[in-house]
DNA sequence: AATACGGGGGA
DNA sequence: TCCCCAGTATT
């Protein structure tokens, strides 16, 4: 608990430091809400890093938030094809069309309206609200909460919704009210640059004085570290059929809803995004593709019944989703004619970015390239 | 309350 | 290679 002086140095100190050497990013340019916003979604669970390029092709893509409503869900999807979490995406182009319905387009600047667009919460609504609007709500995430912890030593699962709630209060009163926007920031660039979640740097940090756990020299014990998941492994038995012209067969993601998931849950590994012909093996991957794709896609109907099938074993690709390790057995099966199959689409093989695909389908597709 | 969802950066 | 994520929605 930080009070009076102590307090007021503490935000004087940290603020001054961020306005000193905040990174320069692409969305700190100004503080525009969609900006912001679309900053925010992408940021979650997401590096720096890994989001510029995907933010300013976005943008220059979809500059209002009608752009966006208005524009097909594919195109949006192909834009955020790469870095993952794709709900994100879809969320993102349904609130922008609720926006335009609702809002005559403008960013609500209500906490209720906000939270009660899709893909955003507690974290989302708070930073949008304070760094586009200024609005005094303190944002707790991850950075937010290990600042947190380490400055008042709190042990424990900081993911524990009762520890949670306690950061939550802390983070509403360390608000600095006069600049909640810049105080946000701060805090969260303080966690993300020096008070790293491994060997944070204190001597390099604006506010180590007040740290409760440097005092006790525990900062590198906080936070705890969380209890992983075992990891289950799954191996893939992917089918990238290339006719002459070079082109291949993609399945579209799995509709929501109305049809149920396969029982191999081949279409959630591939992301809800157009995927390679999957299947999910136990065996020998080669015979249980082959016999798949002989059943399945009535592929052996017009041919005569030899199996005129050649599968060319491409290289095993990796692929991690959350605690699932994936490897797949990728086969090039070269063919005269595509397979017609349910729902496919024919895209040429070296410009699988046409259509919204993820990671795992592009190491596939880069496999059968090379 | 637990779980699902992608991917990459940094040690 | 392993660890840690600039969280939200669903069940």
């Amino acid at each position: 608990m930080l009070t009076g002086t102590k307090l007021r140095a503490f935000r004087k100190s940290l603020l001054a430091w961020f306005r000193q050497f905040q990174r320069d990013l692409p969305w700190r340019r100004d503080r525009d809400a969609y900006r912001v916003w679309l900053s925010e979604i992408m940021l979650q669970q997401t590096r720096v890093a890994a989001v510029i390029p995907y933010y300013e092709r976005f943008l220059e893509h979809f500059p209002t938030v009608s752009a966006l409503a208005e524009a097909p869900t594919e195109e949006v999807l192909r834009f955020w094809s790469g870095l993952g979490y794709y709900s994100r995406a879809r969320n993102l182009q349904r609130a922008a069309q609720q926006i335009v319905a609702k809002h005559a387009g403008e960013f609500p600047e209500d906490q209720e309206n906000a939270l009660a667009l899709p893909g955003i919460g507690a974290y989302t609504a708070a930073a949008i609200l304070s760094i586009a609007f200024d609005q005094g709500h303190a944002v707790l995430d991850g950075n937010v909460a290990r600042v947190l912890a380490r400055l008042f030593a709190i042990r424990g699962d900081l993911r524990e919704p009762a520890r949670w709630q306690r950061l939550q209060r802390s983070a509403d009163e360390l608000l600095e009210r006069k600049a909640p926007g810049d105080w946000n920031q701060a805090m969260m660039e303080l966690g993300a640059t020096i008070c790293t979640p491994r060997a944070p740097q204190c001597l390099l940090c604006p506010v180590a004085k007040h740290c409760a756990a440097r005092k006790q020299g525990i900062q590198e014990e906080i936070p705890e570290k969380r209890k992983k998941r075992t990891p289950v492994s799954v191996t893939l038995a992917a089918a990238v059929f290339v006719n002459p012209q070079g082109d291949t067969v993609l399945l579209p993601p799995p509709r929501t809803g109305s049809e149920k998931v396969g029982a191999d849950h081949v279409p959630t590994l591939v992301s809800k995004m157009w995927h390679f012909p999957t299947i999910a093996v136990t065996g020998d991957p080669r015979t249980e593709l082959e016999r798949h794709l002989k059943s399945e896609c009535a592929l052996d109907k017009k041919r005569s019944s030899s199996g005129m099938l050649s599968l060319v074993a491409l290289g095993r690709v990796r692929h991690s989703v959350t605690y699932r390790q994936i490897t797949i057995c990728a086969f090039r099966i070269p063919v005269a004619k595509l397979p017609l199959l349910d729902g496919a689409k024919a895209v040429a093989l070296n410009e699988l970015a046409s259509v919204p695909i993820s990671n795992l389908t592009r190491k596939i597709g880069r496999a059968a390239l090379a």
